[in-house]
This record gives C-alpha cells, structure tokens and sequence, in this order.
RNA sequence: GACCCCAUAGUUCAGUGGUCCAGAACUUCGGAUUUUCAGUCCGACAACAUCGGUUCGAAUCCGAUUGGGGUUACCA
C-alpha cells in the first residue's frame, strides 16, 4: 500500500492550442496546474493541442512556449524539451489515435457517420424548428457493416463517432465541486476522428492524459459539460480517469469570459505595457486563491509552497487591471534594485533590436538630441492621453470615426503577418472599401495610436508598437469616442461583412 | 430554450455552524508627511442576492427563487 502511494506521483499538464497569441488564461491555469504538482512533488507537463490543423500555427506554438517561460513557469516535459512520454505536439501522435479509435470501432463503442457539414446542420435546423434540442440522431448508426465497408472503400470522407448512452445520469467527481450529475440525454455523440484523420480534442485528450500518466486535469470550468464524454472514453479504454479539477473561469469586467474583443488578453499585451512577468503570476495566482495569511504580494516559489487546490474559491473572478496595475508598482519599487531595473527597462525599452527599428523613424526628423523623448514618448507609452475632442480635427465626423476605429479592429484582428506591407495593404484595401481616401481614414487611427496628430509615419509605427499595444490604443480611442451600442455593433458587423476584403 | 456551474463591499480574497451587528487588499474620498508628483502613514465610505427550512445558534448546511456565467461544433 505504502508503496504505491509512493509510485502514484502527481503529473498535471497544460494543453493549450496554438491557435492565436498565448492567452493569460493559458498562463492561468498553467500556474494551477504548476503549484499543485510542485507541491505535491510531481511533474508538470505542456502538451500541445494542435489538432486544429486549419488554426493552428509554429508561431503561436512558440509565442506559448515565450511567454510562459517568460512568466517563469517552466514544464518539465513538452515538445521543445522532450520526456519519457512524447511526442508532446499532438499532431505528431495521429498514429496512436488511431489506433485507439479502431479499437473502440471494433469493440462496438464507435461508429462511422458519413453525413456531411450541410446534412447535418439541415438536421439541426429541422430540430430546432420542431423545438427539440439539437442533437445528432444517429443516422450512422442505422448504416448496415457491408455499406459502411463499401463507404469506406470507395473513399467516401467520413468522421468517427462515439456511442453515448440515450439514457440515465452520469455521475462524476470534481475536486472542488463535489458531485456532479448530467443526464445522458444531454450528451451527443461527439465526433472522435475528424473527416481529416485528425482526432478532435475528446479523444486526443483521454488518449494522452492516459498515455502520458497525467493523474490530475486542471482545467477551465467551460469543460465541465464534457466531462460525461471523457469518463465514457476512459470506460470503453478500460483506464482509470484521473482526478477532475474545473478551476473558474477569468472575467471581463462585465462578468463574461474574459476575452480580446472586450479585453486585452494577450500575454504579449501585459510584456508591451511593462508589467513584470512576477507581478503577473502574483496576479494570477490570486484570481480565486489567496495566501494562508492573506498577504497580497508573492512570488511563484511562495505559492508553491503554501498552495492548497481545495481553497480555490469558485466564484468567476474579474480580470481586473486595477490591482495589477498596484501590485507591479509594489514589485518595481520593493524588488529591483537600481542596476536590474535599469536593466529591465534597458530590455523592455531601448533593447537593440528596438532601437533599430526607432532610430530610422527619428533620426531624419530630429534637429536635436532633446527632440527625440517627446518625438518618440508614444512609443514608449501605455495608453495615450486622449479624450473625445481628439477625434474632431480632421474631416471626419465622430460617427465615421468610431466605424473607422471599429472596422480598423476587426481588419486588424485577421492580419497575419505585422510588418509595414501588410499594414498598408490591410487598410488601403479597407478605405477603398469604405470608399474614404486612405488618408481621411488614416487619421482617427493616427490619433488613437499616437494620440498626437503628428508622428513618424503610422505604419512603422505601428510595428514598433507591436499588435497588442495596438490593438489595446484602438479600442482605448473606439472607448473615447464612445462604443457602439449593442445594437450599432451589430449593423456594423454586418456592414462590415459585406465589404470586399481579402484575407491577408 | 435545455443542461451544468457559481453567488461575501465597485473589484480581488478571508471566513468551512457559535469568538462575525463579517476581516483584509485594490479602487474612491478625506487627513498627515514631502518644494511638486509618486510613495509612505492614518482615517472614512462600502458586502453575506432573496425567501423558506434544519438547528439552542447559519455568511457557513438543505430547498426554492432571482441574478451571473458556461456548454449546446468535423474549435479547443
């Protein structure tokens, strides 16, 4: 007995998608997962959940890897490091999941469905108009074995469906919660192995939890609803599932969750705008768990060593910058002393690799030394100092600004690459669409990301900025200038989706 | 809509049946210190969502209601 306490090490892990820029989410429940293995002793692994093929991308990929470790949470196993219980991408592990499905088709607890995209949201629109809850029928099910073969033979695209009982309650436990209960019926017969060959992210993840020993999942509450599907997986495997652990979910401050079209949530964001990645984590590890003696200011090592998951309250908490905003002043003044920080703003602001990208916009503009600080102050700046007055030079009157700011975020948001050809590209090609010379367009933007009327030019500036600050000073102007409502959003949208616009 | 989760000040937490007319931090507002600002120190405002039950006793346990959130994809 004793010594299989001893064996029974806790291996938590984090799986995140690359699918955009590293989310303070990612980080959130990274440092969760973290502080319970290292309390208890165990590993901490990063897994990437790559099997979005159309999404995902190596940048990202690397952007996670960045940014952890810039906020000091190191894993001791995953893709770039290696381990015992690799490959760590998921898109290098299709082999095993299929393996695993097949075995799951044969014993009878999956089957093909070879309906399309179109068929099956025809179904769902039939059902909803009969007001039922949406749900797949089981149209594959009633297929005969020897018309399935002959599908499958001709090379028919098809995807891999799981069985799920059509009736009585699945029961399972969650750390904080206790006992939770979802009927059956609630749970649909979710696709296994997608049309592409790829698993979707139920099967690949009860496939590598257990692979990879993983004995306790920390994950966001949005899961929780799946979690029937998962201890049916494990059932048919036959494999013990680890223990389940939903942590809340980060809010904006209007109390959803938290996400960029409302918030900043890049970590990329909170590195431009000069928070220290401690007072981050410090942040972070107080959404929803504080000390033993309620101190505000820790650092990683601290919370490691008091960390207790049963004191995770489970009320959604606010990411609210405010307190950040304090406990980085706290960490900046009590914890660097005056050669580091001169060294981290050295890193943060006049590293080389910025300056050469300052010093062509300046040094033709400049007639002295002392005019480069004002010259160059909104570069190194947070939000500009702007109101809604700023945005009444020009032609532009502020309905158009504010469509201008709104349609320049969302364009924004689909720009691939960020370099000054792509930027120009971008916007050119949306005032033609919005039939405005690129100029008058130019200047709301201008003033919300300069927050002056004149600048180096716009577009370097901008790659100086880099997207988060960027994007972040936009949405600070379309607040200014006043936020459409809910309602002008939603004709704005629609407007904007009828604009000729290429994806760049 | 259905299902699931959650509920202490504006925000983040403490509180796990009596020591709670609820404790701290941020924010805001006063005051002190400082040439100014920042900081620091002192102080003030401010919450157990509602209703019912269990109990000698409930912020704490149970139920209902209300509110918020999530899920409902060949995205994770």
């Amino acid at each position: 007995m004793l010594l299989w306490i001893i064996t029974m090490t806790v291996r938590t892990r984090v799986a995140p998608s690359p699918t955009g820029d590293p989310h303070v989410g990612t980080a959130y429940i990274a440092l969760f997962n973290l502080c319970f293995a290292r309390q208890q002793g165990g590993s901490f692994i990063l897994r990437v959940e790559d099997t979005d093929q159309k999404r995902s991308s190596k940048d990202s990929e690397q952007q996670i890897f960045d940014s952890l470790r810039w906020l000091g949470l190191e894993w001791d196993e995953g893709p770039d490091i290696g381990g015992e219980y690799g490959p760590y991408r998921q898109s290098e592990r299709t082999q095993i999941y299929q393996r695993h499905v097949q075995e799951l088709v044969r014993a009878g607890h999956a089957f093909h469905c070879f309906a399309t995209a179109q068929e099956l949201d025809e179904m769902r629109r039939e059902q909803m108009s009969r007001g039922e809850t949406p749900k797949y029928d089981g149209r594959g099910l009633a297929l005969a074995a020897d018309e399935v073969e002959r599908r499958i033979a001709a090379g028919e695209p098809h995807v891999i469906r799981m069985k799920v009982p059509e009736e009585g309650v699945c029961h399972f436990e969650d750390m904080l919660r206790g006992p939770i209960e979802i009927p059956w019926s609630q749970v649909d017969m979710q696709v296994l192995l997608k049309a592409d060959g790829m698993p979707t992210y139920h099967l690949a993840n009860v496939v590598d939890d257990h692979l990879m020993e993983i004995s306790h999942v920390i994950r966001g509450e949005e899961w929780i609803n799946s979690a029937p599907k998962h201890q049916l997986l494990y059932k048919y495997f036959d494999w013990e599932m680890p223990q389940l652990c939903h942590m809340p979910l980060l809010r904006n401050p209007d109390k959803s969750k938290l996400s960029k079209r409302k918030n900043p949530t890049s970590i990329n964001f909170y590195r431009a705008m000069g928070y220290m990645p401690e007072a981050l984590i410090n942040y972070l590890g107080r959404m929803g768990w504080s000390m033993p003696d309620e101190e505000e200011k820790f650092e990683l090592d601290e919370m490691i060593a008091h960390f207790d998951i049963g004191n995770v309250h489970l009320g959604g908490p606010v990411f609210d910058t405010e307190k950040l905003d304090w406990l980085n002043g706290r960490w900046i003044r009590e914890n660097l002393d005056e050669h580091a920080f001169g060294e981290r703003v050295v890193e943060w602001a006049f590293n080389q690799d910025k300056l050469r990208q300052i010093i062509p916009l300046v040094q033709g503009r400049v007639e002295k030394f002392s005019d480069l600080a004002p010259m160059t102050a909104y570069l190194l700046s947070g939000m500009p100092d702007i109101d809604e007055c700023s945005f009444e030079q020009g032609k532009l009157d502020q309905d158009i600004s504010r469509k201008v700011l709104q349609y320049a975020s969302w364009r924004l948001e689909d720009v691939s690459e960020w370099n000054t050809d792509v930027l120009y590209q971008a916007l050119n090609e949306l005032a033609k669409a919005m039939e405005l010379k690129l100029k008058d367009m130019l200047l709301p933007l201008f003033i919300a990301i300069t927050g002056k009327t004149s600048a180096p030019p716009l577009f370097d500036s901008m790659v100086v900025l880099g997207p988060y600050l960027v994007r972040a000073r936009i949405r600070n102007g379309l607040e200014k200038v006043g936020t459409p409502s809910k309602k002008q959003l939603k004709k704005l949208e629609k407007e904007y989706r009828t604009l000729d616009l290429t994806v760049s």
